[in-house]
DNA sequence: CGACCGATTGACTATTTTCAAGTGGTGTGG
DNA sequence: CCACACCACTTGAAAATAGTCAATCGGTCG
C-alpha cells in the first residue's frame, strides 16, 4: 500500500542536488518551503501513483528513491511505456495546462516521492526564478526524450530499437558513476517492459537478446548487463549502411 | 529563398488572437513588444526554418501562416516527422535548456513566421503571467501530443495508425470551423509525407487509403479528404475487439 | 517436491516492406 | 496541340520482418 510518510525534508532529502531545488541555498530552503503543502509518498513496486484520464492533476512530483515508469495504454489494454524516471526526475506537470493527467506512472520498484501541489510550484517559480529556468529545461529535456522516441519507435527496426537501448542505458550508466570498461550495468526492466518500451513482442526482445549473447556482445546474469563488444551491438543493429547515432 | 520582412506587427499578425500573446491587451501591446528584436520571416515550401544539431536555438519562432513539419532523421537518412505545426503554434523553445535545436523545421506550404529571441522571451514571461501561463501550457500540450504519438507509433499498426491520423484530422478540422455531416479535409501531406509521420512506407499508406475508398469509407480528390464511414474505418481499423480510443 | 513465473526456443502465420512495373495527371517545349 | 518527361501515386509479387502460439527450460518459493 502507499503510505503518506511526512511532510518532506529538503535538507535531508536523497535528490536534494538533482531535484529542482538544487539551486536554492541552503540558508533559506526552510524558509523557501515553509507554508508548502509538500508529502513524502511511498509506493510498493507495481502501485502506481497516478492514472491515466482518471487522477487530477493538481500535483507534480518528485522521485526520491526507486524507479516509475510512465505509459500510455490503449483501451484493448495494450500499453506503451513512454519514458522510465530514475531518482531526481519531475514529473506529472500536466496541471500546467490540464485537469488530469496524460499518462500513468507506475513505481517499477519499491518507490519513495515528494508530491508538491502545483500552486506551491508556480509560487515557488514566480519567486525563484534558478527554480523557474530549472524547470523550463527539464520540459524541453523531457520534449526531446519523447522526440527521440518517436524518431526510435517510427523510424527503427527491432534490432536498431534494441542495440541504441542498450547503449544508451551503458551511456546512461557511465555517465553516473565512474566505470571503466566492462561494466555490469543493472537492467531493472523485464524482457516484457523492455518490448513496452520499444514496441515490441517479449519473444522478439528474448531472441535478439539470445544472439547477441550466442554471438559474444553481451553477457547477463541475473539482471545485470554487460556490454562485452559496442561495436558489434551497434553493426548487427544496422542491417547494411550506417544507421546509429 | 527565406526572407526577412521587416520587424513584426503584433496588432495586425493574423494569428494575434491564437498566440501567446493573445492575452495581452491590445493597449498596452505596443509598449510591451517595443524592445523586442522580432522578425517576420518568410519561407518557401521545402526550405528548413532550423536544423536539428546544426543551428543554435536562440530563438523560439511563432507560426503564422502555411505548414510546417518537424522532423527527426537518422544518420543513414530515414526522416521521421515529429509534429505538424499550424497556424498559432510556438516551436523552437529548445533554448530553454540546450544550445542546439532537437529536430529540423521545414515549410510543408510557404509559410510565414515570427522569431522572437528566448532572451525577449524570458523577459515577456517575467513581466506578464498570462504570457507564462501560455507558454507552460503550450509545453504541456506539446509533450501529451508527443506522448500520443508514442503510443501510436509503438503500439498501433499500420492499419490503426492510418485511420486514427484520418480521424484527428477530422476532428481539428470540426474545432476549427462549423462543419456539418460530410466535408472535404484538406490534407497537406503527400503519401510519402503521411508514412513518415506514422512510420509506414508509402506504398502501405497507399493500400490502405485505397482499400477503404473500395469500401466506401473514405473518397478523397486532389489533396482533399472526405469520411463517409467514420465506424467502417475505426472497425477496419481494430483487428477484432476494441481498440481505438 | 511441485507450482509458478519469467525467459527461451521452435514452428508457423501475419503484417509490412521491398522491388518492380504501370497509371494518370501536369507542365513544358517543339 | 501533341509528345514527352516528370512526379506522385497505385498495384502486384516476392521477401523480410515481427508476431502468435505452444512447448520447454530454469530458477524461486512455499
Amino acid at each position: 500500500m502507499s503510505h503518506i510518510k511526512c511532510k518532506g525534508h529538503c535538507l535531508t532529502c536523497p535528490v536534494r542536488n538533482r531535484s529542482i531545488f538544487s539551486d536554492i541555498p541552503e540558508s533559506t530552503l526552510e524558509e523557501t518551503i515553509k507554508d508548502f503543502h509538500t508529502s513524502v509518498i511511498t509506493f510498493e513496486s507495481g502501485e502506481s501513483i497516478f492514472r491515466q484520464n482518471e487522477d487530477s492533476s493538481e500535483s507534480a512530483y518528485t522521485l526520491r528513491k526507486g524507479l516509475i515508469k510512465i505509459t500510455k495504454s490503449l483501451p484493448d489494454g495494450r500499453v506503451q511505456i513512454v519514458r522510465v524516471l530514475v531518482a531526481g526526475d519531475l514529473f506529472g506537470m500536466d496541471g500546467f495546462g490540464y485537469e488530469n493527467y496524460n499518462h500513468t506512472a507506475t513505481a517499477l520498484t519499491d518507490a519513495e516521492v515528494c508530491r508538491l501541489p502545483l500552486q506551491d510550484l508556480t509560487t515557488l517559480r514566480q519567486n525563484h526564478r534558478e527554480v523557474d529556468a530549472s524547470i523550463m529545461s527539464r520540459f524541453v529535456k523531457n520534449l526531446r526524450q519523447t522526440e527521440n522516441m518517436v524518431l526510435e519507435l517510427g523510424a527503427k527496426r527491432a534490432s536498431e530499437k534494441l542495440a541504441s537501448f542498450i547503449l544508451r542505458l551503458s551511456q546512461a550508466d557511465n555517465k553516473s558513476a565512474l566505470n571503466n570498461g566492462d561494466v555490469w550495468l543493472s537492467l531493472p526492466l523485464s524482457r516484457a517492459e523492455i518490448g513496452s518500451l520499444l514496441g515490441l513482442t517479449i519473444e522478439t526482445v528474448s531472441r535478439f537478446f539470445s544472439d547477441w549473447k550466442r554471438k559474444g556482445f553481451i553477457k547477463e546474469s541475473k539482471s545485470t548487463l554487460q556490454i562485452i563488444d559496442a561495436e558489434g551491438l551497434k553493426e548487427a543493429a544496422c542491417s547494411e549502411g550506417s544507421c546509429d547515432e
